[in-house]
DNA sequence: AGGTTTTGTGAGTGAGCGCTCACAATACGG
DNA sequence: CCGTATTGTGAGCGCTCACTCACAAAACCT
């Protein structure tokens, strides 16, 4: 038997810088020599190991998505303080107040959503889309008490994640303060999550 | 005296043009000769013109922005319908239910997002990011009824502006169906409009 | 007409960059 | 130790693409 392959064990070692190296200077202007340059191994191995540059550009994408629902399952699974425990919905939200971008993962993003007529590409952030929505959903149905989720509920986590994209955006232009950051996902996101019939 | 430069002229006939071809291609993907293609002239004119594809950009940007603003100035300047009339902030969002994403403004916007670090772009990316959240803040003002914009207002005017990104992102990748982007703009913006303190 | 500038033409260039290849070195299993 | 696979190395290839240049033709002014 051959020398047994660590591929997968690299893989892992170095997607999170990769994913870095893509989030700080986007897909474009990310170069495959750059990349390498950041994981400190020659060009030729990430070629070997994702055959390609859109091939690295999906991985990171996916490593982000899972980092970042990771970070919320951890979040979540800790106890709520005291008795009068808010729901997962607004816990997340108070959580994402203070943390969203961290990740970079709206960078990533974009910078797939300028790539998006690449059919592997619209793919991967459709699916990604899909899922972070049917997850939001979710949480915002259990957070209003009702069984199958509404038509409005659907609605509603579609307007949160845009309130979180356009909190990206606007951090990233310095027209919105990390203050700001937070009141949006306090006030208007939690307000959100509570938003009836208007009369 | 020589003759005449008609390059204002010129530019004014071959920006429609060139904002629908990077709005399709985005930046990156849109070549210049694709642009000089497009409009029907040789490659060389578009340099003397612009200087550079960036300034190609940057035009095309503003291009797009103006349109929009001129198109709902028109709609509103319409006399409202019956006595009912709505206020300019809520016809704007039934108005955008119907048309978002028409002039692909949003899609030039992405474009742009991904070429953020080139401090031109950012600048007028941030520019345009500005005029818009301004003059929605004062017509959610006017509807609230507030006389100086509340804190409360900017916020809700973010949220209002990422409730039309979100929906751009979800058509394009055929998450939100024309329907849904109706009732975002129609039942969630127009409830953003009336947000109150929650109890 | 003549002078001055703009416009059309078309070839070309130089740099960046994704990606490849041949080969040597290394490490594992039998 | 040997066969087989994976890794390191480094040069380089081919292509795309933004951008340029030289020159001829046209258009406007006085």
């Amino acid at each position: 038997m051959p020398r047994p392959s660590t591929a997968d064990e690299r893989r892992r070692l170095l997607l999170p810088t990769i994913a870095q190296a893509f989030a700080r200077t986007g897909y474009n202007r990310a170069t495959t020599a750059e990349l390498a340059g950041a994981c400190g191994v020659p060009e030729n191995t990430l070629f070997r190991l994702w055959g390609g540059k859109k091939g690295m550009y999906l991985a990171a994408l996916d490593h982000l998505y899972e980092r970042t629902v990771d970070g919320w399952a951890r979040y979540l699974a800790a106890p709520a303080a005291g008795p009068d425990a808010a729901s997962a919905a607004s816990r997340l939200l108070a959580y994402e107040g203070e943390h969203y971008g961290e990740h970079g993962l709206y960078r990533i993003i974009f910078t797939g959503l300028d790539e998006i007529d690449d059919p592997d590409i619209k793919k991967a952030l459709r699916a990604m889309y899909r899922r972070f929505h049917a997850f939001l959903t979710e949480r915002i149905a259990e957070h209003r008490g009702e069984e199958p989720a509404a038509a409005r509920t659907a609605l509603l986590a579609w307007a949160v994640i845009g309130m979180a994209t356009v909190a990206g955006i606007g951090r990233e232009l310095r027209l919105v303060t990390r203050q700001q950051q937070r009141e949006l996902f306090g006030e208007v996101g939690r307000a959100l999550l509570d938003l009836h019939e208007t009369p």
